[in-house]
DNA sequence: GTAAAATGGAGCAGTTACGTTCCGTTTTGG
DNA sequence: CCAAAACGGAACGTAACTGCTCCATTTTAC
């Protein structure tokens, strides 16, 4: 790798952290981050609009290739989703630049290719729903959503310093497989909502 | 109320709709969207800065108002969690608009006062760790984000057309509720052979 | 109906960022 | 070590947006 491609990579990663605080932030103030002069960000992306596309295909890669590493075909389904958790919540700014950034340039194609990046979670969903380990009567796109949402919300939260970031995987995959009703006490196998014990 | 009610309404209206879609985007639009002459809206808001401020605090208000509405404090915690989904769901816009503009002013600040707004939902969901209808594995903070970040999710996924915004709360009650792990031994919703559902 | 209030259009100065060019300096690779 | 590549600073024209003023017109309230 030479000089070109760290400085590539030095002003993508810059660009994601700064357009991720504030979508409008200045070319100036990515060439700064990136530590690189105004001059040689344009030298590499000539327009505006060039360095996002650059972005918006580089956190798409990422994405993709983090849930590949995962091999969510692989294994038990419940296990192949936490797999995906682990590797894909630390790609939280990209994650979030994605979700940000959809309305700004070419929308639908944007949210075409993410959940193309995102089908192979939704087939290992499907595979969960005709194994019986995951539940019918929510829709697998909803899943998918809901807990790719919450793996965002998740680094986000983190991102805030509510939670460490070490605890965002387990979280996630608590919450969305059990839900946070308490589970029943022990023998009785009712799945329904328990009796709570009235108030006031 | 008076035409001023009425444009300062428009105004807001039009503001969280066009800003939420592009934050970037120029007053001249929103004035445009809301029906209204440049002039007016700076009559109305001299700054830009002082129009995003107004849509935070309208948002906030919105929000507050619907989860208060709701009276999370009644009744059995997990009806009252259902009836604060049905609320603050259709506030989508608003949601989005506080959950994706935190960066641009006084993050902090609006951090703080939207975790204000969400109080009663925190006691509501601290009511129910203590009176054992929630899970006590996890945090009662989390768990408060994870709600709010799966409602707002909801939204976002209805508004790109993948689900009915009819169907959004009771589809996040599930999810948030019971989580998508099959239950274990039931009657089958599906004509499919069904494994043990391994627990753990 | 009339006066006050509200509105909208046109125009203008100030600011900011973008995209580009030119050129001297630093770094790389052979 | 030397030529080529890469870089950074300065400067410039252009475009867009903001905030503001003035003034004619419409709408409201009494």
């Amino acid at each position: 790798m030479g000089r070109p491609d760290r400085t590539r990579r030095a002003l993508l990663d810059a660009a994601v952290t700064v357009l991720t605080k504030d979508s409008s932030a200045s070319l100036a103030e990515v060439a700064t981050v990136a530590g690189v002069g105004r001059t040689t960000l344009h030298r590499y992306y000539p327009t505006r609009e060039g360095l996002i596309r650059a972005l918006v295909e580089d956190a798409l890669d990422r994405v993709a290739e983090a849930i590949a590493s995962a091999h969510p075909e692989e294994g038990p389904v419940l296990e192949a989703l936490q797999r995906v958790s682990d590797t894909v919540v630390p790609l939280g700014p990209s994650l979030a630049f994605l979700h940000a950034e959809p309305d700004q340039y070419n929308a639908r194609d944007l949210i075409r290719r993410w959940y193309e990046a995102l089908e192979p979670v939704a087939r290992a969903v499907e595979r969960g729903q005709t194994d019986g380990s995951i539940r019918t009567d929510l829709p697998a796109k909803w899943i998918v959503d809901a807990y790719s949402g919450l793996i965002l919300t998740a680094w986000d939260v983190a991102d805030e310093g509510r939670i460490w970031l070490h605890d965002a995987p387990r979280l996630v995959m608590t919450t969305v497989l059990r839900g946070i009703t308490a589970p029943p006490t022990h023998a009785p196998p009712t799945p329904t909502t328990r009796p709570e014990a009235d108030e006031t």
